[in-house]
RNA sequence: GGCCCCAUCGUCCAGCGGUUAGGACACCAGGUUUUCAUCCUGGUAACCAGGGUUCGAUUCCCUGUGGGGUCACCA
């Protein structure tokens, strides 16, 4: 009897969205798709002290704009509603309940600072911090009474003694852990909201989620749910703990603290989804062919989270930017500027920008390198006279601007043929060295030594201005 | 520190007992070119160490070393 395969991602609207989560997200969206299966999204939104305001729209509309989508969840709601698990407290509720009446959970009346002076004795005994079990045997009609009079407390997970904790990761094949390192976790806090380690497993089991894919981080408190789904008496999901991504630096997991790490900031900084994606999918994982620039839908043919490398791996910004480069030399210039806008200065009008990106398409690695390869052809420039007479003599450099001046006032059209015509033969006829002459006209059209092919530019830059500047670089000689 | 995970070029991946250890990014050199970029060609560069197992280990096992994760009424 086969299973539909269901797959969730479940954010937590504790601030921004972290590129990792889109990697993680893209894995369990391809591998429901894979398995014609259906792909869930949850907001996990029980910790009412670190929850941000709006943070949840923020989520939703960033995994949007990677181009992601969900079958189930908020906006789309779905059987297995509600997808939020602040409106879900009953169940969870019913939940504990549950475990305290089966005698695999109890009350715990240990109070925050009680706890911390615990965990700090222990760590100066060098000791593993560590609950201490200090109300596990505590009669029940005691504590029933202190509940009834209103005192707060924590349900825990009663884990049970000497046994080995085993689950199967996809990944790393079987992990054991002795019960005797797992902590009574709390399943219930004092505000009557369930921690993470109840809620994930009451709502997977009660949304039929048949693989979690998650972060690497979470591997450690797996054996913690492995434990709350056989108190429950349910069968846990299939395991795949996906590796974290290395800061640039190759130094420790990536972090706010080094640098970028939200999923919007790769995308206000020019870097096209699509680009994105692709490099979440071979980052860790490869096609069979090694083939690098992939689609969603090849992705998804091939993909399957058992291949996914155990190894944790740097985010390597720079094959990243090649990986954007080819998006972006792949696009048409009607896409591209259509993507560009966002990135197109004020002062760069659509007439412009649309004349100009045939030129530099070739040369951007992200969109906002827009600005920096464009602005010379409408904002004004200033050139240096060390510059200009490199390799030549002022003398030299006023009589080629002279005569340029004047071979391209004659000229009738200003087409990139025209231009060339007319400047090459004036080159050869009076014998100048073209790199010198080339070299020092697009300095002085462009105030750069590194620009798109001199005719073209020197077309799309127009009569006027090109004159204009030809007579300011005279000017200064 | 306890527990857990991991280990092939600088980086990512391929290899799944016998290979001249392969590809991509980056880097270097050459070609195309008026510069830059694109594009093409070539090159440098790796099996963490020590023990086993085996006729034979990069590949399997153990130990060490190194890296990572985690030890909350956060997820």
């Amino acid at each position: 009897m086969s299973q539909k395969v269901r797959t969730r991602m479940a954010p937590s609207p504790t601030g921004e969205y972290h590129v990792g989560h889109i990697a993680t997200l893209l894995k369990n969206y391809a591998w429901a798709k894979h398995n014609g299966g259906d792909f869930i999204l949850r907001i996990e939104d029980t910790d009412q002290v670190r929850k941000v305001d709006g943070a949840v729209e923020k989520i939703l509309s960033v995994i949007k704009d990677y181009g992601l989508d969900w079958d189930e969840g908020p906006e789309k709601g779905g059987p297995f509603g509600p997808y939020v698990q602040s409106e879900r407290l009953e169940i969870y509720k019913e939940a504990a309940q549950q475990l305290l009446d089966n005698d695999q959970a109890y009350y715990c009346f240990a109070t925050p600072e009680e706890l911390t002076e615990l965990r700090d004795r222990q760590r100066a005994e060098k000791l593993p911090p560590k609950y201490d079990g200090r109300y596990r045997e505590y009669p029940k009609e005691e504590a029933l009474k202190r509940v009834a009079a209103g005192e707060p407390y924590v349900i825990r997970l009663k884990v049970p003694k000497d046994v080995t904790v085993t689950f199967t990761d996809l990944l790393r094949g079987g992990i054991s852990v002795e019960s005797s390192n797992v902590d009574d976790q709390v399943l219930m806090k004092s505000d009557g909201f369930p921690t993470y380690h109840l809620a994930v497993i009451v709502d997977d089991h009660a949304m039929g989620i048949t693989h979690v894919l998650r972060g690497e981080e979470w591997i450690s408190s797996t054996p913690k749910h492995v434990l709350i789904y056989k108190a429950f008496g349910w069968e846990p999901p299939i395991y795949a703990h996906i590796p974290v991504f290395l800061s640039p630096d190759g130094k420790g997991k990536m972090s706010k603290r080094k640098g970028t790490v939200s999923a919007q900031s790769f995308l206000d900084s020019g870097y096209l989804p699509e680009a994105l994606l692709n490099f979440f999918m071979i980052l860790g994982w490869a096609h069979p062919d090694q083939k690098e620039i992939l689609t969603l839908d090849e992705y998804i043919k091939y993909f399957d989270p058992k291949d996914i490398s155990s190894k944790s791996v740097v985010f390597d910004v720079q094959k990243l930017q090649w990986l954007n480069g080819v998006y972006i030399r792949n696009l048409t210039d009607e896409e591209l500027l259509d993507r560009l806008q966002p990135f197109i200065p004020a002062d760069c009008s659509q007439e412009k920008a649309k004349e100009i990106l045939p030129l530099i398409k070739e040369r951007m690695a992200t969109l906002s390198d827009f600005e920096a390869h464009t602005s010379f052809f409408y904002r004004n420039v200033t050139i240096d006279k060390e510059i200009l007479t490199k390799k030549s003599t002022p003398e030299i450099v006023q009589e080629q601007l002279e005569e340029t001046s004047h071979a391209m006032s004659n000229l009738e059209s200003w087409s990139e043929e025209k231009l060339e015509e007319a400047i090459r033969s004036l080159q050869q006829n009076k014998d100048w060295k073209t790199k010198q002459y080339f070299m020092m006209l697009r300095y002085v059209v462009s105030g750069s030594a590194a620009t798109p092919p001199l005719f073209s530019m020197i077309s799309v830059l127009g009569k006027k201005l090109v004159l204009e500047r030809l007579s300011a670089a005279r000017a200064i000689l």
